[in-house]
DNA sequence: GTCTATAATGAGATAGAC
DNA sequence: GTCTATCTCATTATAGAC
């Protein structure tokens, strides 16, 4: 194998483990199968990595930036009306689970886990921050260009988003139903706006 | 060990391996834990069980039961309006989940499981599909009960209930914020109730 | 029916050759 | 820096004595 620098390698192998756990589950997410997917040899993935545990931290750390969840907020930009903002950005949600089960799933082990595993277990606390203060962000947005308020602390209305967005997501992965999953965005969309009013 | 029968035994390692879910996460549920925690050699295991899948299933498919989640119905008796009710219940779910936090997490761990096994798949649908059956079957109650009606399909609204109940126990389990907890329970009721109107 | 002993497998991690 | 080979441990499951 080519002579790569160790954070290139933890790139790869970052990469590679993330494949496998949307593909196969964090059980399955040994290092054998982590080095055998990014095409490495066990050595190799200790020399990058001091251990598993410190990978599965990256991973769970990464989480926390957040990128995917805030890009949701290019949705609202391109709506007429908050209603419609909302709404859309929930569809769009469920658009994202769908599109990529394995990933959201592998979410939700990887957060179970980290909450069993005391290293890692303000790693979860601190990735349920970060959705929090993604949601309340795009609370706030959604008032200001709208020019409207919201009739209780965005961080409180933040949770409630976050709640029914996991809940969308554990509900559609276990059944699969799709027009039940977006009556039921349809349904949360409708519990978020009940708290918008007149600026 | 004195002789018991296979039934009993199977109850007891049963037993057994729920309190070793809860308290130590599925990870740690191996063959061993569970006959330690029962008091009982490795081999009983086998002779009691195929395997541990065939456990596993056993548990999944208690939750199926739901006996736990209908006992929500004698909370809705004692209320004298359908809001209390409401909110009294989705409270009373929230202690439920407080009392004892790892049940809950092994549960969410469990279903995921199934989820990612071809042999537990359904039993995991069958999970969602029993948690929406109980609770179409607790705003029917309440809607005749208080002489009122739903705006909505209560098949629609149940999948309502069982996404917030789960995206309520995942907030709390993610940073035990009892306060934040209480806040989103109340909206959580609120949203529900949104959908109450006169018969 | 119940046990001890052991097989068979797969895991994380490392030593040491190159 | 990278690899093969190996160590050590824990796992599920079973064989066979009692």
């Amino acid at each position: 194998m080519a002579r790569i620098s160790v954070a290139q390698r933890r790139e790869l192998l970052f990469a590679a483990a993330v494949r496998v756990l949307a593909r196969d589950g964090l059980s399955a997410l040994s290092t054998r199968a982590i080095v055998a997917e990014a095409e490495m040899s066990l050595a190799s993935f200790h020399y990058a990595y001091a251990s598993r545990e410190e990978l599965l931290g990256d991973i769970v750390a990464s989480v926390v930036g957040g990128e995917r969840e805030a890009g949701l907020a290019g949705v609202l930009g391109e709506a007429a009306t908050p209603e419609e903002a909302v709404r859309r950005a929930l569809a769009t949600y469920l658009d994202l689970v769908r599109a990529d089960p394995g990933r959201e799933q592998g979410m939700f082990e990887l957060t179970q886990h980290a909450l069993r595993t005391p290293a890692l277990a303000r790693l979860a606390s601190e990735q349920y921050q970060r959705y929090h203060e993604v949601a309340a962000e795009l609370l706030d947005h959604l008032a200001t260009r709208f020019d409207r308020r919201w009739d209780s602390p965005t961080a409180d209305l933040a949770r409630l988003v976050v709640a029914l967005t996991d809940g969308l997501t554990l509900s559609w992965l276990a059944d699969r139903d799709d027009a039940a999953a977006e009556r039921l965005a349809a349904l949360a969309a409708e519990a978020v706006l009940t708290h918008l009013e007149e600026a």
